[in-house]
DNA sequence: ATGAATCAAGACTCGTCAGTCCAGAAATGG
DNA sequence: CCATTTCTGGACTGACGAGTCTTGATTCAT
């Protein structure tokens, strides 16, 4: 193998990820990805034998590495000092991972791709949301039992305030494109609103009929 | 024209759509789906002009027909009797229309074919999520004024709501197949804590120590 | 019934794209 | 410097699918 082998192969990577991302798998062609990082269609062939096994890799490859991105902050959380703070940084860090053109892009491109590997999606769902929300339910079940919070089902509760913190935004880079994609400042805003309601609910409290403005 | 043109046209339609549901928009041809419905493709080209005008009209007229099925059940909601069950009879009807094969397919199409249509995701946001929040915002808001809930912002508590309760099936449903889709009764059990925790959060009960179990 | 329109069946064109082949250039190792 | 391995550029094959065309059958209105 020779060294410039190896920088082959990863131009013709980002190539592929690139196109791939953008226009969905039907719509690439082998020559346009060689043509893009400068290779000849063969050494393309030679590297990964096939369109669908350059796919494959690429995918995979992209799907295991989110997951080190996302759970690198390590999820440890003192439940006797302040919590929500604690939670409030992870969710912020996971949306951070997750509402990127990469990742929704991918997203795309594996749905879209459901019916000729479905086992693509089951692979991306088991190393995304799944390992994201059972992740939260360790923290849940943790401040559940020393007393901070009451879910009866911890892993429920970690999939509402999933989902409840980050349905709309993902929906909307879904469907609307990577410009819907919030930044720095709403993804902010939208964790400190969930946790809210996660906690306290919206129902009026019993001692406070007055307007609605809590402390912090 | 003549009467039996009408036939073939929905004939037609209804093939078309199953085969794009099931596989996707570049996978299927014209062949196949004259094949399905037994005409000749002559007549599918007379009739529709071309596979992306067929396509086109076939997705339009799905993602219009599903809002006139969403909102059919009226949203009229009296606050001062029974302001929940109205809520969970709203959400439960709303869940069982969109987790549904034909439309969890419908949105992977959509999404699968965002980089060549982005109008169509749009349109299907527009008819869908976006429609469905609005409605939802609209009795968060008449439960704010008459002081049931306490929600500052309408819109943002309403969205909360929505995904809280349907994030997680749907999810499931886009990324693991149509077999992942929720019964009845797990979509009644998911609208019930969701509300639960969307009225009360999850800090426990300042006059309430003792362990969580709260009565209906 | 008869003429006009519509439809069926399938052959046909044309472009595209995955994958292969080949002849020569360039790098590598001894 | 030479033999070997790897890369390149491009030509080539084979399959497939959108869209057209032809020919003959069927339907409808009058």
């Amino acid at each position: 193998m020779r060294p410039s082998s190896l920088q082959k192969r990863e131009a013709a990577l980002r190539a592929a990820e690139r196109q791939f991302l953008a226009t969905g798998y039907e719509s690439v062609t082998m020559d346009s990805i060689a043509a893009e990082c400068g290779i000849a269609k063969q050494t393309l062939y030679s590297h990964f034998g096939s369109k669908r096994a350059l796919f494959l890799e690429l995918v995979t490859a992209e799907t295991v590495g989110t997951r080190r991105t996302v759970l690198s902050p390590a999820p440890r959380i003192d439940p006797h000092d302040e919590p929500r703070a604690a939670l409030r940084e992870l969710l912020v860090g996971q949306l951070e991972a997750v509402l990127t053109p990469n990742i929704v892009g991918l997203r795309r491109l594996v749905i879209g791709e459901l019916p000729r590997s479905p086992e693509l999606a089951a692979a991306l769902y088991e190393h995304g949301p799944k390992r994201a929300i059972a992740n939260l339910a360790g923290i849940v079940a943790e401040l559940q039992s020393a007393g901070v919070l009451r879910a009866a089902d911890p892993e429920r509760a970690a999939a509402q305030l999933n989902w409840m913190v980050m349905g709309e935004p993902l929906n909307r880079a879904m469907m609307l494109g990577d410009a819907a994609l919030p930044d720095r400042a709403e993804i902010e805003a939208q964790v400190d609103l969930a946790l809210e309601l996660f906690f306290e609910g919206l129902a009026p409290h019993p001692a406070d009929e007055s307007a609605g403005a809590l402390p912090a």
